[in-house]
DNA sequence: ACGTAAGTGGTTCGACCGTACCAGAACGAG
DNA sequence: CTCGTTCTGGTACGGTCGAACCACTTACGT
């Protein structure tokens, strides 16, 4: 019934140009004209597949979640089998800081859309889907499961990725204050 | 050889309206046009006090950046002559959340203007600006001046602003995140 | 073979954008 | 008083926006 067009490639390359263009300028810049520019297709091209701006701007995120995922879920699992509760936990808190270019570029995205979608509550939940089973997976990763060193644990880690992207801190410096963090948590109390 | 007009309570009344767009829109909200008429002043009026919309721009962040450091330090000085370290350090740590509308909305707007003007060199200082000498004065003022310590405690509280605005977190349970951080970062070590 | 649905490209429309422009009103200085 | 500066309000212009529209091609089901 379909043609042999890769509807989900197409989409993805659309969105691409998406967020290239809203980490460089914020989401006022992706326009349907100028999206459409950045990824070579015709402007009609977006409107076919992804509707209007909104649901473009919608769709977008979502494959940016969806990527997010699956590029940090095989981070993960490249560890290996033997891999220590400290070493997960360590590679799990690093996939929130802007450590290569597609780090960073999605972080950048994120940050875009937060503001504009606060009020739009089926965004809000798409961003905040995920920390809360984040933050008891943390808690479960470090010993004696502390639930309050867990949540400051992931709240830091938000915080130092802002503060990498600004420039404020160098990224080693981050990963650095990290281990120290770890160090601390991993070692049994006096 | 001026009229009785008060020029810099014309500017922050303007200032204030572009505030409150680009709190609950974003960047992209605050047009002229949209800007005007939440001020309730003719557009022509911008144009005449702050001139473009770049202009306008930068200077509703220069006030915001003004009016947020006056408020910071009020309430920081509010503490006494007889305030500890700890209380000191408290109180600048707690600037940082979103304890009430005046500091939530601030943290909205910087969120909004983060990625339009990163590429933007003059307004990437602008915001860098302070961090710097704040992780000296925590570092001070922590026991032992531990630098580490210091810095990933600056880093977890600008985390939590982030999931308090973002509806993850009560910003009860921030303050008692902070709270636990000090109790620790506050009690001799072994 | 042919019809039908999927997909494409280009254009058009009304709305809003930022900013320049133009009188004229209000007030202090001479 | 009156001249000139400061300040105001309204409008006009060129441009871009999102979205609708229409003519067209392509390839599959039958």
């Amino acid at each position: 019934m379909s043609r042999q067009v890769d509807h989900d490639a197409r989409r993805r390359h659309i969105a691409a140009a998406v967020w290239r263009l809203a980490a460089s300028g914020g989401l006022e810049d992706a326009t349907i004209r100028r999206v459409a520019a950045e990824a070579g297709v015709p402007a009609r091209q977006l409107q076919y597949y992804f509707g209007t701006r909104e649901d473009l701007l919608l769709g977008a995120l979502e494959l940016l979640n969806r990527d997010g995922a699956a590029e940090a879920q095989g981070r993960v699992a490249a560890l290996g089998p033997e891999a220590t509760p400290r070493d997960i936990l360590r590679s799990v808190l690093l996939e929130f800081l802007p450590l290569d270019e597609s780090r960073r570029q999605r972080h950048l995205v994120y940050i875009a859309y937060f503001v504009r979608f606060m009020a739009d509550e089926a965004i809000r939940d798409r961003i905040r889907d995920t920390p809360p089973e984040l933050e008891n997976l943390i808690a479960l990763l470090l010993p004696e499961g502390r639930k309050d060193e867990a949540d400051f644990l992931l709240a830091g880690t938000n915080g130092l990725q802002g503060q990498v992207l600004l420039g404020q801190l160098s990224a080693e410096r981050a990963v650095e204050l990290i281990d120290r963090q770890l160090d601390r948590l991993f070692t049994p109390t006096q």
